[in-house]
DNA sequence: TATGAATGAGAGTTCATTCAT
DNA sequence: GATGAATGAACTCTCATTCAT
């Protein structure tokens, strides 16, 4: 009923706290998300999250209604987590140079470091917050925390003299999202005209000339 | 029955003449793309593209067969629009910055030139390349014949002595492709944090940068 | 909602108490039944089917999945219903001669004891036989129950000195049968050249040559 | 285009004779008669018929009307073809014996003076037989042809003293046919029960046992 | 709180048929 | 006389959702 899904990210952790119902919400919402980074969100139907959780249809509507309310939920929970994860594998880094390369190959799932699916969430959400008011502000929300995050980052670097003095930390952070962004695609396409490891050393070139002396 | 469609892109070019069906295949496909514009593909429905071209739903079906060969037509008929656009745009240009410029501007809607929808168009096509091989095929192939546009002008550019001569035509194609990309973004999604105009400067910083002596 | 089907039938006899779910299963499928013989089971539509029976088509679909499914689920409700029925019919018999005429007469339709239908919904079940694995290994089950019966039935008559001495139980279940089938046939087409009265005779005389001494 | 159908009869013969016209009709009838025996009359549609015989849809149309004036058509040229068939196969026996044999092997397929899906396409007339009245009289009348070969050769034997005095040529017609249909029924199912030398034998029994002295 | 039963809305697809050439 | 283009009608099937328990 439980498993896993299929990679990584372990049945929803959450140990501690959480009311019994919290902790299978989080696992539904953990399979969800892979059922959409397989099919699409479009295609995502209670039947297909149903069966890869084991919860019943009625029990997935009894606790979140739509399918739509679904799907955002779904995407809430990815975003947090990416957002978490990034976090978290950049916090032990001291240098800005060496965290501003681990925040930009995570998303795109360079390495072992990788949220699964989380590019092709990323997408999905794209696709409907281009149509639907209440996912664009989500998405809005969460692009201006990666900015923040790639902001901070190279304010730091800038102070410490790590980064070109005259590295705007609003700009280059725009900049490098939008690098990031734009390389993930041949990755996930897995285009054979850039691989993994040339995409990697492409963005990282970019993000140099952005920040290096 | 054959209004052009919802906005910008006239009633369809056509070769000249026109063969009776030819003609108006061509223009059913421009309205087709409208709608997967507006709706994505997974919502675009024979009734929606039938009520917008005003051909019945069982003639697109005699057509172009399946709802799936219709949206597949549809998209190699935007791809070669968007491509056919881009070469026109650039080819009384001499200058090589100036052709990269306005070919980097061009898919993602800067100003008049755009073609409408284009950017929306491939998100649609991604989303559908990462599970379908047909469809991966067809975007692998087009992505490349950008490449092979970048490229051929970035080679240009280094061959006169406007760009910088350690340039890789190749390199840099695959990174101003990943920028332009990623760029455009913020500008569907109408991000307050990155308007068009900023937009556009951020391009063009990261390829001066790339390109520039 | 569920009047009984159109003719003769009652309201399914069903076993008693009765599960819900169980008893308008049965239901539809009497009611399947009639629609079936009525215009055929290639012509045989969930609307018609929902029509007669009042429940709406998803909830068909619902219960049954296909529509072939239920056109088969029809067909093993009627196979069983006739068997049981003319079991019924002959179980209070003690002379063999007068099971043997009983039982053969059955299905056709002769008198008051006959299935309605059950003669046309046979001749559906060897069309589709002809061509869907499935259905064969159905309809020859049956008719191995059916010779089954006939069989037995000689073998009784046999031992007890009714029948001929030489007659084999086996061989002529078999030709019993076939008489039994074509008989059948000017019955429900109604040939004015052979009345049920003489096609009963005639039925009747050759399983008297076949079988009485 | 005019491939002789699937099995034994020639692309239609008729040589001499027939407007070029008439000869392409017969020929898609010929071709229509296997789609039917092979797919159900039900299920013929006219793009079958054009497949397999090379004629356009539109053609079928022109020269059969409807869908249902086709399926007709073809079940004429069938019954006629069959008829003609049994005359033919027993025109030079002399022995009433041998042609009541003869004649009654012939529809159910035995060996290979069969008519290609002779027997499947009777049963598809007498489904439709059951619901519409053309189709009816038209089977009716087949049948009788039939009876009247039967009960001829049954009073030739009667005559001749080949066969016992008792007979009456009229009923053991309708007996024989009976049987004839009956038996052939585990013959296009294939029954393992029943094989078609069994059957035969079968058959042959009952004659022997209604004619013989 | 959780879940099975039931049903309406909507979509794709097939196919006969009509019309113009 | 023969045929391709075009189209409406009908049907199956999927799926979200409501209702009762």
């Amino acid at each position: 009923m439980s498993d896993s899904p299929a990679s990584a990210l372990p049945p929803a952790p959450l140990r501690r706290g959480g009311r019994r119902s919290g902790r299978k919400r989080e696992d539904v919402l953990a399979h969800a998300c892979v059922v959409i980074g397989e099919r699409g969100a479009d295609a995502t139907r209670f039947a297909d999250v149903s069966e890869v959780s084991g919860v019943p249809i009625s029990t997935l509507q009894y606790y979140f209604g739509n399918r739509e309310d679904l799907l955002m939920a779904a995407f809430r929970y990815a975003a947090k987590r990416d957002l978490d994860g990034v976090r978290a594998a950049v916090a032990d880094l001291a240098d800005p140079w060496e965290r501003m390369q681990k925040a930009c190959s995570f998303v795109v799932g360079f390495a072992d470091e990788a949220a699964p699916y989380a590019w092709q969430l990323w997408v999905e959400a794209w696709r409907w917050a281009q149509r639907d008011p209440e996912w664009r502000a989500e998405v809005l929300a969460d692009n201006a925390k990666w900015r923040a995050l790639l902001a901070g980052t190279v304010a730091d670097g800038v102070a410490s003299g790590r980064f070109r003095a005259d590295a705007d930390p609003e700009r280059v952070a725009r900049q490098a999202l939008a690098v990031v962004d734009g390389i993930g695609l041949p990755i996930v396409l897995e285009d054979p005209a850039v691989p993994p490891e040339m995409a990697r050393e492409l963005l990282i070139d970019v993000l140099a000339r952005l920040l290096l002396p």
